[in-house]
DNA sequence: CTGTTAGCGCCTTCAT
DNA sequence: ATGAAGGCGCTAACAG
């Protein structure tokens, strides 16, 4: 069924030159007079030409292409459900066709078929994603440097990982956001999430929440910071838990969207009013923080450049220019969570 | 700083055999003397080689890829978010890794595009996701199968489209779905969701709906069907409007979980109890259908068969072998929401 | 069972 | 500005 697709050759017969002009005509690279250049296109068009990707990468020894990998691990096993994921996806997709290269994506966690898929010319340079443990990821890392697999990771910068990093300022974003608590005269912010080294971002959320409660002159409360996988059910779970413990609040600040809406939820389930009983501060800004009730007021993490730089300084590895981590600034969206 | 990769000739040489023997070796495919076998796979792993893909791609005339497409529509805009699609994404993507297929994703909806992935071979075939306005999507598909390019779009099966489809079976699913309601006692079931040609899948749940009433002795009480986008905000904006319709009724049959979610929401705002008042029944079973409260009760679809379907179909008519659209029987999953 | 040989379709010097 | 020729790394006849 199969039908024979037109080649170069065939181009070039059809405009009268020869298929090595062909090629140049239409990679825009070389010399050809517009006269020519004119003609080819319009052979091409009309016996619908397409150049064939798998000649082409084999003779430039390159793929086009960037693999992206997902991880699925214990501790984040929500992690991909997390719509703020989808929506790098989508970003860093956008960003990757805008330059002409195209996506291959993989859940797998089989460490070995990543570094396969640039070792056999599938793809020129990976991407990876999750909120992950990353302690457990730095010997993979390690060993892709050593194959010289150009790779980039998003997650937490500057956390003395090897490899590059693209990730937000998780520390000054989570300090903006307990410091709007602060100046809206909350006095005892609890914090929800789990972190530790193995969870980075989280703990550079930490930091900022420690940072902003100094800043403001405010002691951190004992008892009012409770761990939190990345979830709905974790987040009402640990306000739950919270609430049971007797210690009194009047403010969260969740180290992500999905944990915060889960402590909404358990909030309304104990009959505590937001914000009036208590103000809720989320992380992330997942497309249905504008629709919880009342609309959540969060740390936007700005997804749009994430996927560009990302793409970026993958290719830039790839063509062998030095790059150095980047972090990218979030920002606060206020709505009605906080009062 | 590419390293130089090696290539079976590297193989062949350190081996002591031919070139060709090494690619026979490798491929499993001729015939091969154990002893060299083990030889050349030694050789292999010390030398770290991998088959360059393009070179055999391009000498077999193929892409040992798939290109999943994700469309993306105003009827729709909240579907990429959908949780269900993600489930849907990551069996697709195993299913085809199982048989040494790899998936480039696409969010692009310029339908020139996909068939250029085809016609450059960067691809073997299309797979298309989203729920959608099919009739839009109709001349493409038809375009698309005038160029002979392979693909199965995941959608309403036997709705009179050209093409190829897989999906579930989703009259009977709703149907089971509201029999199940109506043997609990309910009489007064409203209906959740557009259900126009332009949302297929969406119309074969009404038409479920509808038997089901019939079946049951139930006459279809005018008011109580509502449309809604596919999202929670929709789902909840629709019960409410029935509610203020006032219109009594004794449950509610959602065309999917993200809406049934919403009207929880909304029933629970208008001081409803779940199930006691009002019992809820979504369809998809998404992951969050069993940490709603209380658990929402829905028409499972089967999303692991759903990726093997479309992978297996799509493959069999790379193959040129004749195929047909296919059916998933879905699966009642009884939790709490209702009774 | 294994080696030799001929391309797959394209890009790219090197001539002209 | 264009054409001729070589080769990217692999698979698959075809011989032996």
């Amino acid at each position: 069924m199969r039908v024979k697709r037109p080649t170069s050759f065939d181009i070039a017969e059809l405009a009268g030159v020869s298929q090595s002009t062909v090629s140049r005509a239409l990679s825009g690279a070389g010399v050809v007079s517009e006269e020519t250049r004119r003609k080819v296109a319009e052979a091409a068009r009309t016996l619908n030409y397409k150049i064939d990707a798998n000649a082409r990468n084999l003779r430039l020894q390159s793929a086009k292409t960037i693999a992206l990998l997902l991880y699925e691990d214990p501790v984040t096993s929500g992690s991909l459900i997390n719509p703020f994921f989808l929506s790098m996806l989508s970003s860093t997709i956008k960003a990757a066709g805008r330059r002409g290269y195209d996506l291959v994506i993989s859940f797998q966690d089989d460490s070995a078929d990543s570094a396969d898929l640039v070792g056999s010319h599938r793809a020129d340079g990976i991407i990876f994603f999750g909120y992950g443990d990353y302690i457990r990821y730095a010997d993979r890392m390690a060993r892709l440097d050593a194959a010289s697999v150009p790779s980039v990771t998003w997650g937490p910068v500057g956390a003395g990982q090897p490899g590059h990093f693209i990730g937000s300022d998780n520390v000054s974003g989570a300090r903006d956001g307990v410091a709007h608590l602060i100046s809206r005269g909350r006095k005892r912010i609890a914090f929800l999430g789990h972190h530790s080294e193995h969870t980075p971002e989280f703990l550079d959320r930490f930091r900022g929440y420690q940072r902003a409660l100094a800043e403001g002159g405010l002691e951190m409360v004992p008892g009012l910071q409770h761990g939190a996988d990345i979830s709905e059910e974790a987040g009402q779970q640990a306000i739950l838990d919270l609430i049971d413990g007797g210690v009194p609040f009047d403010a969260v600040f969740a180290a992500c969207d999905l944990i915060a809406i889960g402590a909404m939820k358990g909030l309304r389930q104990r009959g505590l009013s937001i914000p009036g009983d208590v103000a809720v501060m989320g992380f992330d800004d997942i497309v249905t923080a504008t629709f919880t009730d009342p609309p959540l007021t969060t740390v936007r993490q700005n997804t749009e450049k994430a996927g560009e730089l990302l793409v970026e300084t993958l290719l830039a590895l790839i063509d062998g220019v030095p790059v150095s981590s980047q972090m990218i600034q979030t920002r606060l969206m206020v709505r009605g969570s906080c009062g």
